[in-house]
DNA sequence: ATCGCAAGTCAACAGGTGTAGACTGGGGCG
DNA sequence: CGCCCCAGTCTACACCTGTTGACTTGCGAT
């Protein structure tokens, strides 16, 4: 008999509680104020490990924001009309579910500004959200207008989340947002 | 004859190089990106100088940010109607023109996940420039209608100055940048 | 001449970072 | 039993950070 699970230490299960561990780091500090150490104590192990399994901290957080990647950001059958009541929703609920892309948009967010992260993040915006938000976009300028709606979403983010600037944290934003995503993904650039 | 101009080395000088080689760092990098050491070596002079004139790293951030504090935000003679357009031409020509408010904002960004100057950052913003906003703003819910207009510009300046996305960093997008704040200055919460 | 003060330097500390290599403990298999 | 492999630990290194206190230098006034 060869059940994986007696096995009371496996080495991918342990892998997997790192990646969880500076999952929830990463979306509360900025890739360097996020140590190995912290993420070794979370797990209940040497940091030693963390550096051995995942070769580098840039590779670690490479692997976090490369998760998920199957899922997608909208509902099959959502229509593109009802796109920006959607994302809406979304944004307000987000405390409540965990949502994969609105978690990995605020770990980008938060390491943005940090040398060693942000080609990670660029790369993966570019090619993770962005293709994947556009792709749901017909008419012109597709990319354009997914990058208005992800600048809308990234700017509320900011203030509420990081900044928790009132009174925008305690009011009820969503019909506000409604109509700043419908101006953002609208179809023309003169006029 | 005392003229302090003969001095080839004034205090107050080598201080005022200090917060301008500061600012134009914090610029560039976040809050823990930027070493006391970078800041000595553009002026020209050793790192125990800065802790000396500023008391702390932190001190200095925040004499940063609190530069400027009488400048105005708006043109006094502006309306309110045409705040629209003239944020959507401050943020196409910020490169150029080296307005205080857009550097200071800038700045907030780089930083606002760094710890130690979150704090600074948050009532910097609240107070030096949400107030100031809203002020300018007629009716209901002025300080909700500044900070979307706010989350616009932060949204934007991410996407295109910290995280360098195409296509929007070499589009024109004033046009439907004036829409955008349109959208976020306007009135009404429902409906 | 010399005293004093102020601008600036030097050296060092204490703490924290990611990473590497040598080591240990214990379960499975011969 | 005895071997070995592998998850995990320990120690240490090299580097970089902000901050401190003691020291040096040069100008102006007594």
């Amino acid at each position: 008999m060869k059940p994986p699970s007696a096995r009371p230490k496996s080495a991918a299960a342990t892998r997997q509680a790192m990646l969880d561990a500076a999952k929830m780091r990463f979306l509360q500090e900025s890739y360097e104020n996020v140590g190995l150490r912290d993420i070794a104590r979370d797990v209940g192990v040497d940091v030693a490990l963390v550096s051995r399994y995942f070769g580098s901290k840039e590779e670690l957080f490479r692997e976090v924001l490369g998760e998920d990647r199957k899922e997608e950001i909208f509902p099959k059958a959502l229509g593109e009309a009802e796109i920006p009541s959607y994302l809406a929703r979304l944004f307000v609920q987000q405390g409540e579910k965990g949502n994969r892309h609105v978690e990995r948009l605020l770990i980008m967010l938060r390491s943005a500004s940090s040398p060693a992260a942000s080609t990670i993040v660029r790369e993966t915006l570019r090619t993770g959200v962005l293709r994947a938000f556009a792709d749901r976009l017909q008419g012109e300028d597709a990319e354009l207008r997914a990058s208005n709606a992800m600048a809308v979403w990234m700017g509320m983010t900011i203030l509420r989340t990081v900044m928790a600037l009132e009174p925008l944290c305690s009011r009820d934003i969503e019909h506000r947002l409604r109509r700043l995503f419908e101006a953002a993904l609208s179809e023309g650039t003169s006029r």
